[in-house]
DNA sequence: ATTAGCACTCTTTCGATTCGAGTGCTAACA
DNA sequence: TGTTAGCACTCGAATCGAAAGAGTGCTAAT
């Protein structure tokens, strides 16, 4: 629809209006353009020419007599075209990310600050939140004289332990039975799959020790429940004082409090991770992202996949006038980067 | 010293100088005291005394023709006699802090919140640092074809796991064996008794199967390095936007950065647990913290003590006009409240 | 179709002025 | 001798208006 709306000098001076602004901040005005476009114009032809545009709603004036600014839809005309554009070769930081962590935990952090430091926005990468999930194996071991270890090891290896109390030592046989009896029950089972049922049952073979088999039931519910309040990793959320537009008070109290309490950016998670189209990039610009405090700033997400049904999220929250160009490269090469350590794990 | 210094009518002045500029942020001229305190003396004479004070150093002015505010050495002062009056009686938020939460780490979490909630000032609770500690249990498990877990538990019931891969399931009786091996070898010992002869000596022993014990070791070095980068917990940052001394652009950057990126917070917290008067309280004003970006706000710390060499702290950050008092007593409630968890994990 | 020119609008900046809060000092008073 | 009233003085904060500057829209000329 563009196409048809726009003629190609439309389109380059909306370009160069948004370029402009994406660099100094500033509403740009028809001399400006008239000096810096290669398209020799005066600002005269420039003025009626964004007269235009704005009439079609791609750009505005904060006030008269100030230059133009460009609209969310002018922005989102902008990115759309950028989309277009063939793949970005990806660059090769990939040395930078991955150095020496074994823990996907540290890695996510690294990722989250690689990506604030470089592009100097506000990052977010949540922890992989593992759907349709089995567990794999169970195994309760003696620690002490009155307490128990559990281990829950689920698909994707996500791994959960829990202490429980006992009154009295299990014999080596009573521990040798239980882990019998929960690993060949419990299996290869989805959470979903344990009805109260199975439960009971279990319970009832445990015997004396149903108390034991409650405990590690609860643990593995609470698996569920950490996936629940989904850990995000944030870096750079200061940036935000960069952007005179977004650093008032009022909104950097908002965005900061967003990043602090990470509720709304869960929203923004599972937001993007429910979004049909996956394993693009989306970009949010202001009200279109489903947080109300981003109104003002943009948002770009990606959608990383380690396999196994565990995905997650990487973001950037900037203003508007966000170098969209470097930000989706960067965040391509991110996202398969973290893809990658997928076949890493599985292999090694 | 301050008690030959000043005499009770300067120092009932000084108090009420400090605690009309905690209420309204604003500088206190001679006439709201001479109206406000119940000494019935009159603007003049209140001027000659607070010009004495100003001599002394206790308050100033910001700008000629200002009414007067506390100087680091007054609220200092103010803390110190704090300090002196009895123990406050701890009051009974109890029930709130600990709602049923297992995880020590969600208790830590939710403790920065209540904090903050509390005292509407920005929060940060450390995780506890294990400095002497010692290997209690060690398991293998094969969860896999090709995969190990391996479980580690230390002294005050730190877990660690790590998946070990394996290039061929081992026997049961492989397990059995090097389990047994790892247990009376290394049960007991702290991390820093295990030399590098105990490990030559470990491996020989395990023979074919020396990697898995290698990567066990690692397990274990990474519980150290995993308390030298600290967890800490933080809570309304963004309090500080409450109180516009602190909330400029330049100095609200600062500040919220140093909770983004926790490097300054943890060595607020080294400092606080090295300190000499442990089991106090700890009040940096301005200058007096360890980190050069508090200088204009007041920090209050509490060292909390698990048990077994777990020691963390609690802290809150905010304007040098803090209500010292009340965040005092709330901080002290909170630190005999996290010292009981201790009592309750050791014995239930 | 493009451009030069001009009047117009609106924001920003700057200085001048005013206002008010608060002080320091002096002199009077108890 | 300690307290107070009074007054001149200082300095920041708020208010106002004028001027500057940036940018536009429109018209008329090219």
């Amino acid at each position: 629809m563009a196409g048809i709306e726009l003629d190609a000098r439309k389109y380059t001076i909306l370009r160069a209006i948004i370029q402009n602004y994406l660099e100094t901040g500033e509403p740009v005005g028809s001399r400006t353009l008239s000096k810096s476009t290669d398209l020799n114009l005066s600002s005269a032809t420039i003025r009626n020419e964004m007269a235009d545009l704005e009439d079609l709603g791609y750009i505005f004036q904060p006030h008269t007599s100030a230059g133009r600014i460009p609209s969310d839809k002018g922005y989102r005309l902008y990115v759309d075209m950028l989309m277009q554009e063939k793949e970005q070769e990806l660059e090769e930081l990939k040395s930078v990310v991955l150095e020496k962590t074994d823990r996907v935990e540290k890695v996510l952090k690294q990722a989250a600050k690689v990506l604030a430091a470089n592009t100097n926005y506000a990052t977010m990468v949540s922890a992989p939140v593992n759907r349709r999930n089995t567990l794999k194996f169970i195994q309760l071991s003696q620690v002490d004289a009155d307490q128990v270890v559990a281990v829950i090891v689920m698909g994707g290896n996500v791994i959960k332990n829990k202490i429980i109390d006992v009154e009295e030592p299990l014999s080596n046989e009573t521990l040798l039975k239980l882990n019998m009896l929960l690993n060949t029950t419990l299996n290869g089972m989805s959470i979903e799959e344990i009805s109260l049922g199975l439960i009971a049952r279990l319970k009832e073979q445990a015997g004396s020790h149903s108390k034991v088999i409650s405990d590690v039931l609860d643990a593995v519910a609470d698996i569920i429940h950490i996936e629940e309040d989904m850990e995000i990793y944030t870096s750079g959320a200061t940036n935000i004082f960069k952007y005179p537009e977004l650093s008032d008070k009022q909104s950097a109290q908002e965005i900061i409090h967003a990043f602090e309490e990470k509720q709304q950016l869960a929203e923004l998670v599972t937001e993007t991770l429910s979004s049909e189209e996956n394993h693009g990039i989306q970009v949010y610009i202001g009200d279109e992202a489903p947080v109300k405090t981003m109104r003002d700033c943009s948002v770009v997400t990606a959608t990383y996949d380690l396999g196994e049904g565990m995905k997650g999220t990487i973001g950037i929250i900037g203003p508007k006038r966000m170098d969209y160009e470097h930000v989706m490269k960067t965040l391509k090469t991110l996202q398969s980067e973290l893809d990658t350590i997928n076949h890493k794990n599985s292999k090694e």
